[in-house]
DNA sequence: TTGTAGTTAGTAATTGCTTACTCATTCGCG
DNA sequence: CGCGAATGAGTAAGCAATTACTAACTACAA
């Protein structure tokens, strides 16, 4: 890989210019990781490129990590930990309307999702890789949001403004709709998608969703 | 990787038993590549793992193929060349129903992306290995569906049966669901989507969608 | 004898990882 | 206060194994 950017230390560290503490290293090196692992995925990135994109020698690597496969699951955990999508759903009022509660996830997701394109690579990687921490992260990517539609759904449904989907399809389609635009801009970015707005989609997309589940006469648009 | 499953040529072919003639051995070596390189990626898949894939040493894979990259690239060709999926539209009545041109695709996409993993899996591949392929793949699986529904919708605007919605964006929405589903069926199988069904989802969603940009009172479900 | 399909034995380069060492800073003791 | 020891962050050099790939050779059928 070419024209690699080298994260140097600060000036005026620890003892000799530009080195890092412990723990500076540490979080560069696994903010470091996360790009490189996400952008090749586990086995194309080595640790040199690794080393040499944090400025360092490998066996800095080996100071902090076991290993390349324990830096890995750690750049997994930690990406994890920064998506709690929980606090933000749990935010959201208990009545809020269909419309509202489709667009929340909507909006959501992509910005998450186009905000940090790493998330949904890092899964890939992980997934590619069969690294045991790619299940938890799909879930904790994905289960909050699909949980949430699925008992407002369900409410929808009882509450005679919602046909009779199967909420956990439903929840599950509407989901996959969004992510896919987020696919298709983190991934696919250069083959075409070039002019996703996210406003715009989510404009379109969230009132078909919501008329399509809709009691006629129910919900307007 | 262990456990390689190894196809060895038929017994009674050419001269020694085991041999196969030079093309067909090309076929086998072809078949074999995409399904490592579908799995692992491009540069996780060695060719010690192709070759003993295929019970042949190394050099017999440099026999048939410049390199590596010549081998991924043609793995890659081949597969575009089996999805064509305009013959599959062309096919489908010009007055089609909106209902029934959503289900076409959406059966169409399920039918293939589940009946043939490779496809998808190779895209992101290809994607990740930065292949120029990639985005013809990319294309001749996905911009057939997104034009004819754009086609379709555009047509039903005109015509007043659908909502002034956004052609592009809806084709592409719909075609994201559809292909959200074959990813977890394929690449997430694992975390929980053994239960898919292909009838169901295409009940539950297609409905959805098309009553979601029909005019009311327009589209039955 | 020739052609075909294959193997063996190798190459140079790369890989993940290790170890002994360096150097600057800090600390503690006399 | 000065000096030596300890510490922390890093490097250079190297390891064994693996990688993509090659060249010379083998064996058998026609």
């Amino acid at each position: 890989m070419k024209g690699t950017k080298i994260e140097v230390g600060r000036m005026g560290g620890p003892g000799r210019a530009g080195r890092l503490t412990g723990s500076e290293r540490r979080r560069q090196i696994v903010r470091v990781a996360a790009s490189l692992f996400a952008e090749k995925g586990f086995v194309a990135t080595t640790t040199r490129e690794l080393a040499a994109a944090c400025g360092v020698s490998e066996a800095v690597i080996y100071k902090h990590f076991s290993g390349k496969e324990e830096l890995f699951e750690t750049v997994l955990r930690q990406k994890m930990a920064e998506v709690d999508v929980s606090p933000y759903l749990e935010s959201l009022p208990s009545d809020i309307s269909l419309l509202d509660a489709f667009r929340a996830v909507a909006g959501r997701i992509l910005d998450i999702g186009l905000g940090d394109p790493l998330i949904q690579k890092l899964l890939l990687a992980a997934t590619i890789a069969g690294s045991p921490e790619a299940q938890k992260l799909y879930l904790s990517w994905r289960q909050p949001f699909t949980d949430f539609l699925e008992k407002r759904i369900r409410r929808g449904i009882d509450q005679g403004e919602v046909r009779p989907v199967d909420p956990v399809l439903t929840a599950r389609a509407f989901i996959g709709l969004v992510n896919d635009c987020v696919l298709n801009c983190n991934l696919y970015e250069r083959f075409g998608f070039g002019d996703f707005n996210k406003e715009n989609s989510i404009s379109n997309n969230v009132p078909i969703f919501v008329r399509g589940i809709a009691v006629d006469g129910k919900i307007g648009s």
